[in-house]
DNA sequence: GCCAACGTTGGC
DNA sequence: GCCAACGTTGGC
């Protein structure tokens, strides 16, 4: 499955990921979004999406952990999964592209603007890898 | 900096 | 259980 996490890059970045080499994907304390990490499995792709300054889709991630309870919660209910980077957009695909083209009308980061963890459709998937000068092939 | 969209909290 | 008040996120 392909997935899409926002990240505020003055708080964590694209770069903090790779100079990590892996990270903990926690923080996230919204029901539905959670729901959606519980569906996370094990070699499932990320796209890395900036909001604030940049407002783009930056890079590809990669799901290697099952989900599990977030070490940083004072609830037991709020989950984390592990995380690498794989391949950096050499274009990042904005925010503004997305809706420009009109293709991404139900995309919820287009609808829902507050959302920080989505399900995203193979189609999109590739569309936005094309858009990003990147062959989606190998993570089909 | 403003505001829309949500989520949460607390009074009733 | 409803809703007003408030806080937060994120696009513009």
């Amino acid at each position: 499955m392909f997935w899409l996490v926002k990240t505020d890059p003055e708080t964590y970045s694209w770069d903090s990921l790779v100079r990590d080499g892996k990270t903990v994907w926690d923080g996230v304390r919204n029901f539905q979004a959670r729901n959606f990490i519980k569906a996370m499995k094990q070699n499932d792709i990320l796209l890395v999406y900036h909001s604030q300054n940049d407002k783009a889709i930056v890079g590809i991630a990669k799901i290697v952990s099952e989900p599990f309870p977030d070490p940083a919660a004072n609830e037991p209910y709020w989950l984390a999964v592990e995380i690498i980077p794989v391949k950096k957009f050499l274009k990042p695909v904005t925010l503004s592209q997305l809706k420009k083209s009109g293709e991404f009308a139900d995309f919820p980061l287009v609808r829902q603007s507050r959302l920080s963890v989505m399900p995203v459709e193979p189609e999109y998937f590739k569309k936005i890898c094309i858009m990003g000068n990147i062959q989606p092939e190998e993570f089909l």
